[in-house]
RNA sequence: GCGGGGAUGGCGAAAUGGUAGACGCGCCUGCCUUAGGAGCAGGUUCCUUCGGGAGUGGAGGUUCGAGUCCUCUUCCCCGCACCA
């Protein structure tokens, strides 16, 4: 390899970095804190590109910080609890602890070699007893506090990795790990209860500084919706002794349901339960054994529902229900008995676990209903406004109620329309309904009155809807209530049709086509026109409401908290978000502290028996029931020995995100023996100033950490309410195919195979080039893009032979015043991209030199330095001496320089370039347009006129119109 | 379906509303050497009658001027998804 040895000097550099003990922040000291923060690895045993793109990206920014003149903070750990070394446990017989930190000693090497200045005297593993003592300390602490609980619940179970999952870490309706597909289990389990923290986790992220997209997933799954609770009262027909049945609450037996919709109420046809709601357990309940004639099909479809997987459910979205024959229920808004069904379209765990079903206006209750024969019934009517003639302001709302008749020729294919001799208008056929007339009854008086026609089927009724526009011959604003029907030609007879009609329409037949092609005097054509050709739907937008007692004819959106009250229902906030599950079935975790008595009951381990220790004489064979931590003889004596006989251990450990949740405290304070961190440094340091990091964290670790974060911001532990400031989430690197990098598809790099060969400083400028780092893109390896950052890297040590003790030219001085304002604004973004394309314009000028000014030089190594810190160390140690070239500070760009600089000013006319001429930044109008002149084509145009407008931006552009 | 992001040369990508394609890869030409997994110099959006013309997924609009702002639309990626 041309150029220098790598080896050699990185090496050297790394020696020289750990001599001087550069990145040992004293954190007390600390006059300007900046915390700069990646997530911690789990100690897998070999470190990939991901890693290097992770660390060594996020160093180069942590170096730049430095340079700038902050404290930088930047540590490292290791999230050590995990799976992985229990599967190695199962599948190698390795012990776990053995396999993890002989993986995390490997990593440290790794890691060192990549020239990342973090800081190793503060590094932490989540599985060291010295830190999972403080995991559990602050899991008692929310313990304590009601915000840790043990509850029974229906839980994702995942029968390959043998434990549960949090909600979060099922993807599809498959374990997040290992892709098996997930069960449904209903069991006592601990949980956090990260609902009460739903709104302020919500309301809180406006603020922050983060991309809107990692913020909208974070609000997506919270999941606000705002609605009511309303609750239907039962009755039993099987048995009505029933009826006295109370609930636990002592309220008369009632289904509360949870809708967004409370306006739609009075069009409530059924209500549905889901297959986990109480009710339909407590029909099993000896006291209410009699309630359903037909309780073996009701057992039967709960069963299958329980046997299918999480996927299953999702996949097969064919609505199956059954009726609980027996149960009534009465609608609240119209007094109406409807029946209650059970179906697995409703979820258990949203809501209340039973829905109001409103067929006509919504799209999953009108699908069960059309399987299930169930009535549909409109309360909410489409309201359109007429655009060619609006509602006028300040004019009289009078309503009207009328008939619009869409008639169908099957045997020609073409559809009734009436051609109005007096206005512009082609319509179908509509008429007023007479007092105490059936709609039906108007429609087919008006088509025989206006077009002779009789011999009509009634194909479908299309439903109301609700027009609104200016009736310009009585002054009024109309609002027509049009109850709309599609009828079928039976046959041509026809009867005469009356002069006066004659003389005001003409009746035409036309086609879909040519119907289409026109535009209907109905503001309403496109709603019905599609349900004509594509069927009946649910119409789930807000309208004006109809058949809905006293609330008919008001704005259903407007209506609906008023509809609330006068049911007695109660307007309440759902989340989406779960409570957060942590219980895990696995070794490999941290014990969680609770002991049970000889009743059961959960007790906290004292703060002088933690850590709770992990015990060691365990069996992983998978075979074992449960956790493996019941397999341990010593986990069960040491119970019995602290408490007593009769009590018993917890067996399982805790998720490692509850690890991963507070870690970056213990950096400030890794060896502290009385508490979990040091409280003034919290104060100095947190929140994290900028947090690097992966998306797929963002709904996950991202999440639980500002949760768990508020919690111990309440408890007043932690002295802000928001954990991290800055966050970016990178992109990922593909193979050089453009897939995904997987072992099965080959298309691994190594990133050590290029170390070797061109050094790390130029894999960390490759990975530093592919893209900007703060976007979540993905990008390609190209196997060349090393080897060019390589002959970068060896232009420089060219051009440092030439380094002499001479003046700098006053256009060098102010191209490198550029370059300084452009490479830190790029790093200060994380576009490395740039940066690095900055260097090397400014390369090109330090190139065309024969004798390189030296300070002019060192300025520039300085601006290399976080992206290639080892060659510039190397070479700031030969061209100047002792010292650290990243213990000096970033080169000031000489503003000043550039004021008086010619700039380039395009000459355009009309938007069109025409040439260009060298202005400086000040100069005038005037100036420019005498210097325009220059220019052949635009002097031409000047001979003939003058320019009728003259746009003069100065330094950038003279766009001259000559009209 | 809903929410978010995106679409620019053969490829990765640059462009405060002001020269589109910086920088790099690849490719082409030449040089140096003779075999290095090199190095150096020049060229490289497309079309062209060599005057120019067209061009940032598509169609409109705002503007002196649009990759950038607005409306509609197509496609791709990510997240959520029977959430009532």
């Amino acid at each position: 390899m041309a150029g220098y040895d790598h080896k050699q000097v990185e090496a050297q550099a790394q020696e020289k970095w750990e001599s001087l003990r550069l990145y040992e922040a004293d954190l007390h000291a600390a006059k300007d804190p900046y915390y700069v923060l990646f997530e911690f690895p789990y100690p897998s045993g070999d470190l990939h590109i991901g890693h290097w793109y992770a660390f060594a990206l996020t160093d180069i920014f942590a170096r730049y910080k430095r340079l700038e003149g902050k404290d930088v903070l930047f540590p490292i750990g290791f999230d050590s609890f995990g799976l992985p070394a229990e599967n190695a446990a199962i599948k190698r017989g390795a012990d776990p602890k053995t396999w993890t930190y002989e993986n995390m000693e490997r990593m440290r090497a790794q890691i060192r070699s990549m020239g990342t200045a973090v800081d190793w005297s503060k590094e932490i593993a989540t599985s060291d007893p010295e830190f999972y003592k403080w995991t559990q300390w602050l899991f008692l602490k929310l313990y304590e506090h009601g915000l840790a609980e043990r509850k029974e619940a229906p839980v994702k179970w995942c029968p390959k990795d043998q434990t549960v999952l949090a909600n979060e870490q099922v993807i599809d309706g498959a374990c997040e790990r290992c892709g098996t597909e997930v069960e449904e289990r209903r069991l006592t389990q601990w949980f956090l209860r990260i609902t009460d923290y739903a709104e302020r986790l919500l309301a809180d992220l406006d603020p922050l500084p983060w991309r809107e997209e990692i913020k909208d997933a974070q609000r997506a799954w919270i999941g606000k919706s705002e609605g009511a609770k309303i609750t239907f009262p039962l009755s039993f027909k099987k048995d009505p002794t029933q009826n006295d049945w109370r609930d636990p609450d002592g309220k008369p037996a009632g289904i509360t349901v949870f809708t967004t919709r409370p306006d739609t109420v009075f069009g409530a046809t059924y209500v549905v339960l889901a297959p986990e709601h109480q009710w339909v357990r407590a029909i099993w309940d000896t006291e209410h054994d009699d309630v359903a004639f037909n309780k073996d099909e009701i057992a039967k479809y709960v069963e299958v529902t329980k046997r299918k997987t999480e996927r299953e459910r999702q996949e097969n979205k064919e609505k199956t229900g059954v009726r609980i024959d027996g149960i009534m229920a009465l609608n609240p808004a119209t007094g109406e008995e409807i029946p209650v069904y059970i179906a697995d379209y409703v979820l258990g765990s949203y809501g209340s676990g039973a829905v109001m079903a409103v067929p006509a206006h919504d799209e999953r209750d009108f699908e069960f209903a059309k399987l299930h024969g169930l009535p549909v019934r409109q309360v909410v009517a489409p309201r359109v406004t007429d655009n060619t003639n609006p509602p006028q302001e300040g004019k009289e709302e009078v309503g009207r109620d009328v008939t619009l008749s869409i008639v169908h020729n099957p045997a020609t294919n073409r559809y009734l329309t009436l051609d109005w001799k007096e206005q512009p208008w082609v319509t179908f056929i509509t008429g007023g309904m007479d007092e105490g007339e059936e709609a039906l009854a108007t429609a087919l008086r008006e088509i025989k009155e206006e077009t002779g026609y009789t011999d009509l089927e009634l194909v479908r009724y299309l439903g109301q809807t609700q027009s609104e526009f200016y009736a310009a011959h009585k002054g009024v604003n109309r609002v027509a209530r049009n109850r709309c029907f599609l009828f079928s030609l039976k046959s041509e007879a026809r009867t005469e049709v009356a002069a006066e009609e004659e003389a005001t329409h003409e009746v035409v037949w036309r086609t879909k086509e040519e119907i289409e092609a026109l535009h209907m005097q109905h503001a309403e054509f496109d709603y019905l026109w599609k349900r004509i050709h594509e069927g009946d739907s649910a119409f789930t937008e807000s309208g004006a409401l109809i058949d809905s007692g006293a609330f008919s004819g008001r704005d259903s959106e407007e209506a609906k908290w008023d509809i609330v009250e006068a049911i007695g229902g109660e307007r309440t906030t759902n989340y989406r978000l779960r409570d957060w599950l942590v219980s895990r079935q696995r070794y490999w975790g941290c014990p969680i502290p609770v002991v049970y008595d000889p009743d059961g009951k959960p007790h906290s381990v004292s703060p002088d028996h933690l850590p709770w220790m992990l015990p060691t004489d365990v069996d992983f064979s998978l075979s074992s029931d449960g956790s493996p931590l019941r397999t341990s003889k010593e986990l069960k004596e040491r119970v019995e020995r602290l408490y007593g006989e009769g009590w018993t251990p917890e067996y399982d450990t805790l998720d490692t995100f509850v690890d991963s949740s507070w870690y970056f405290y213990r950096y400030l304070d890794p060896k502290d023996e009385n508490d979990f961190s040091d409280a003034g440094l919290m104060r100095q340091w947190l929140p994290v100033d900028r947090y690097s990091g992966g998306s797929e964290h963002t709904t996950m670790h991202l999440l639980y950490s500002r949760f768990f974060h508020k919690a111990l911001y309440d408890l007043a532990l932690v002295p802000h309410d928001e954990p991290f400031n800055e966050r970016n989430n990178r992109g990922i690197i593909l193979g050089p195919d453009g897939q995904k990098m997987s072992k099965s598809k080959g298309n691994v790099v190594n990133p050590d195979e290029f170390v070797e060969r061109y050094g790390a400083d130029a894999v960390r400028l490759y990975l530093s080039f592919i893209g900007p780092y703060n976007e979540p893109g993905s990008y390609p390896w190209n196997l060349d893009g090393v080897h060019s950052m390589r002959r970068f890297l060896d232009r420089i040590v060219t051009v440092s032979e030439r380094v002499r003790d001479v003046e700098a030219t006053e256009e060098l001085r102010r191209s490198l015043a550029k370059t300084i304002e452009k490479v830190g604004s790029d790093l200060e973004r994380m576009k490395y991209n740039t940066a690095i394309s900055a260097l090397m314009v400014f390369l090109k000028d330090l190139e065309a030199l024969t004798e390189v000014p030296r300070p002019v030089f060192h300025q520039y190594l300085i601006l290399l330095a976080p992206l290639a810190p080892h060659l510039a160390e190397h070479l700031f140690g030969i061209t100047k001496g002792a010292g650290s070239i990243h213990m000096t500070s970033w080169p000031e760009a000489d503003l000043d320089l550039l004021k008086g600089e010619l700039k380039t000013v395009i000459v355009q006319v009309s938007g069109k370039r025409k040439g260009e001429i060298q202005l400086p930044e000040d100069a005038s109008e005037e100036d420019a347009i005498a210097a325009a002149h220059t220019i052949p084509a635009v002097a031409e145009l000047f001979a003939s006129s003058d320019p009728s407008r003259v746009v003069y931006v100065p330094g950038r552009i003279l766009n001259l119109v000559f009209s």
